[in-house]
DNA sequence: TCTAATTAGTTCCGCACCGTACGTAATTAT
DNA sequence: ATAATTACGTACGGTGCGGAACTAATTAGA
């Protein structure tokens, strides 16, 4: 009950630098003793402080003694952790980051090697926040694959194979204090668009990552919906019935690399075929030998850089994959209905002009189109999404005892 | 806090027939003396009754003093209008059905003779019941179309022009003392399929009407999901890339009677136009002569009929369309990864062979398969969901004080 | 038949907490 | 200086929970 109070009292408090006890009596509708009390209890904890006076505020009266919100009273952990690289920040109790690191990973690193090297980039990342471990009060991994989020055992994970099972969970668990938890990469960005997106405005929000894989992270009412066996938003998996032309090329990619018939259809790898074939037919023969390197992160960058430039052949290209793609986020909106859907992944870089092509292919449906948004973080959706599910977390376990379900107050 | 308290009690005791305190506090996790407390507040608030003690229990001790949720203590009503009739329950508290009845309306019957036969019917029923219209608590309208479920204005509503506004909301609200709510009818149906699923077992459920047209109701977490414009579930919308043969099918449907296109392509006017065919082709000539009725509803009796009979050209017409229908199956299931879906509408008349057909045609699929049951309300669907709806809305008018988000305790 | 055991209900009290009322402290305005 | 203003602090009554001890109603067994 108290703890109820303590809840609302610090859920205000978070969204001002500091209030007086007076104000947050007034915010929150209880007694001013209540609000007392309640803030003894949390300052004790080390959870607010207590400020001087502010005397600048110059209004008459004695002067509030304010309250501040101790974001620093202690920290999260957030960890991207992919076949390439390895993302890891220390974020305050508010979520602002307070040290970061990125390391990069060998191709094809063992799995030891990554745990390894993630070890070393969290003691790295606390020693440049000036934290010790123990300061840490939650940790949040993102990975990419299949994450049973109640054990952080990974079941299937085709990018960094080595890491099936419960090695990284078990590692980072005995190496930290703290709970420790995983889950796949795309359902914490999702998390995290959200944090992006002004607090609390989109009840719903659907953030789909589109790269070579295309997936989505489904957020109703702020929370994260997982569906029944873990799997909601694996739009990657649509099947929309081709017609026979591309269906051929689909099929090929499919048989290829294990995709989902959608995700092989407007994948990344899809995109550069065919923008190949379209820079073939534009006789755009440079950006022909840049989209021919045998790096796909480098010819995909070349093909941003020529949409960028409005090269013809590129723009074909995005314009033939968005009108696929908007099938897909057509079938989001006409089951899900989002209030926003954020777009994240390899081909965010393509910049805004991928929204207004997405939109265009959108016009001419029967459904009004949805509210369609870049994610603004980047590379650093995921971790931020990290962060954001750390802090929510932390909220719950310590206010709202999950055990029962019910209360007995 | 009492509410609280009375609330979780009142929950346990509806589960059972009776239940002594004891076993409640158990229940609870609340001492006896607390449940004893809100028992009584209950019981003056003629929510609870005590009887007296159960003789032929036979066990030592001082028989419980059993106490039993008064479901009499309060009626529901759910109505389903709509354009060929009018279904009208009486519930219980425990959503028992009182007393039904369903009217049949005249085609095309003008706007304010259907709510009059309505407003008839209300009264036929409680009387029925022998109720008067105080002892209604509150009373759920489901309609096909497009309902603001805040003020009970009809939007849209193509099979009953006439009803488009207020009148439906502003009659009733004359008519009766309690709280009115309008809604669409597939939400509403939606509901009622949870509620006739094994209570609470499947926390995210996808009931999808299959007829002439094609829509969905989500509940997740036993709630309704509306989507921010109100408009999820509405899969008759989804485009899937049809290939060219069945294109020009579907096309001309979608031309002529304003569809959504995934509905033009799987809904019963498809699937008839498929039958004849299928009917020509295999030299079917009594099914042909069937499926020429004028009469749609006679037409699509017939076909239900040859499919139960087993005849080929019935079934490969229905297994085309189930084809069809597993990919907006597939869709929903790889975007919501629902526990359970639940079929019914019309199509839902085919029986057991309809899931059998839909699970062929998911087999192939990279994605496994979700739960597929059939409705088993059949018509009912409709009031039984209004009948849900108005108890859970009872629930959290009477125990939750829905305005401020946040208990000030 | 009478007593022990068993199970329930009842009463009383302490505790935690909230909110109202009123008194006190620290400012600014005149 | 003094009034006005604003905020803090303390005291008190009320609500409601849970624990302890007591009373009530029944069965098992001597």
């Amino acid at each position: 009950m108290r703890e109820m109070n303590s809840w609302a009292i610090l859920a205000r408090l978070k969204s001002a630098p500091s209030m007086s006890v007076s104000a947050l009596s007034a915010a929150t509708g209880l007694s001013r003793q209540a609000v007392g009390r309640s803030l003894e209890g949390l300052a004790s904890a080390g959870l607010v402080q207590f400020l001087q006076p502010d005397r600048t505020a110059a209004r008459s009266g004695r002067p509030a003694q304010l309250v501040r919100f101790r974001a620093e009273a202690g920290k999260v952990l957030g960890v991207c952790l992919g076949p390439k690289e390895i993302r890891v920040a220390v974020a305050d109790l508010l979520g602002n980051v307070v040290s970061s690191e990125v390391t990069q990973l060998p191709a094809n690193a063992p799995a030891q090697e990554a745990v390894a090297s993630l070890l070393a980039a969290i003691e790295t990342v606390l020693l440049a926040a000036g934290s010790e471990q123990q300061d840490l009060w939650w940790a949040t991994v993102g990975t990419p694959g299949i994450v049973d989020p109640e054990t952080g055992f990974i079941k299937l994970i085709p990018s960094m194979t080595g890491l099936a099972g419960n090695l990284l969970a078990r590692s980072l668990r005995d190496a930290l204090t703290c709970p420790v938890y995983l889950d796949n990469d795309i359902k914490l960005a999702a998390q995290g668009a959200h944090r992006q997106d002004a607090q609390d405005v989109s009840p719903s929000l659907v953030f789909i990552s589109w790269g070579e894989r295309v997936g989505a992270g489904i957020l109703l009412n702020g929370e994260l919906y997982r569906g029944s066996s873990n799997d909601a938003g694996d739009i990657g998996f649509l099947d929309l019935v081709v017609d026979t032309r591309q269906a051929m090329t689909a099929t090929a990619q499919t048989e290829r690399a294990g995709l989902g018939r959608f995700e092989a259809w407007v994948g990344t790898a899809e995109l550069l075929h065919l923008a190949r074939i379209s820079a073939n037919e534009h006789f755009d023969s440079k950006l022909l030998t840049h989209l021919k390197t045998v790096d796909d992160y480098a010819a995909f960058d070349a093909f941003v850089a020529a949409v960028r430039a409005d090269k013809p052949a590129a723009l074909a290209a995005l314009n033939e994959v968005c009108r696929r793609f908007a099938l897909g986020i057509l079938a989001v909106r006409a089951i899900l209905d989002p209030d926003l859907i954020v777009l994240g992944g390899w081909m965010a870089k393509c910049g805004e002009r991928l929204i207004d092509t997405l939109l265009v292919n959108l016009s001419n449906q029967q459904l009004g189109a949805p509210r369609i948004e870049l994610s603004e973080l980047d590379d650093d959706a995921v971790v931020q999404g990290a962060i954001a599910h750390a802090l929510s977390e932390l909220n719950r376990a310590k206010f709202h005892r999950p055990g029962a379900g019910r209360t007995p107050v």
